[in-house]
DNA sequence: TAACGTTATGTAATATTATAACATTTTGAA
DNA sequence: TTCAAAATGTTATAATATTACATAACGTTA
């Protein structure tokens, strides 16, 4: 009875934690996305954290990492989430996505001393957004 | 018979978890600290977390967010952690803080089209290091 | 130095986040 | 239509982190 569903690709119980996240206008935790998908017939962490898994690789959502909590992605088309940068309101904890092409490519073509080349990068900016810093 | 002790400033307990993550040549995670430390008489989580807390606060060591684990600050005199960067393996795990003046002064004076101000950054790259890059 | 507020400590309990393990079902393609 | 891979369901437990509260040490400064 598992079924793919609207999204492409995705499974009944990934739709089901993305539809939540999605609805959500600030970071989710796991476990508050379990107890809101109960009634949908997801019991267990293992199904959420399986869901969140997929989600992220598949680039729908991003873990913000500091705070172990997970948002959607809000780049246009974003495929792979394999470069984000975040800025997160160290008041009220607001957070939002940044979407900077030139940061991104700064990022994507760093280069340090070892020669390592990277794949990924994570950056989560922390500071007072406008309304907390007018407070 | 609490007493401020080595590195300015530092009481006994930050002073002995400090010591334990300097002798480590990685990260380590806060219950490894903790049983690492008993025989020095740290005895419990909330004792290690306010040391860990406290180093963070003055800038003797930063938390690589993506792993839960705890190094030393590599940047000379560094005072207070408000712009780190790593460099992470995916397949060794080996963790390495960047200090690169370009990348620092580019983050530090980053604006978003929010006019947010930051404080403070955490960057994390993931890539494969060289010596697993030629594995 | 006595008194006081602040910071650090000790300790038990518990909250929060995440994974292991294993049986079963669904799926999509050969 | 069978077969392997992916997803699911379920129980249990591991790993990470905090609350709460009592006590002790510290460093002013009156």
């Amino acid at each position: 009875m598992t079924k793919m569903h609207k999204e492409n690709n995705l499974t009944k119980n990934q739709q089901i934690v993305l539809d939540l996240i999605e609805k959500s206008r600030e970071p989710v935790k796991a476990y508050s996305i379990l107890s809101n998908v109960k009634k949908k017939g997801i019991k267990a962490p293992p199904q959420v954290y399986r869901a969140l898994e997929k989600l992220i690789k598949v680039g729908k959502i991003h873990k913000v990492e500091s705070k172990n909590a997970f948002v959607v992605c809000k780049n246009t088309n974003c495929e792979v989430s394999n470069a984000t940068a975040f800025s997160i309101c160290q008041a009220c904890e607001k957070v939002t996505e940044i979407i900077n092409s030139k940061l991104s490519k700064y990022l994507k073509s760093f280069q340090d001393n070892t020669g390592m080349k990277y794949k990924k990068y994570n950056l989560e900016f922390f500071g007072l957004c406008q309304k907390c810093k007018s407070k």
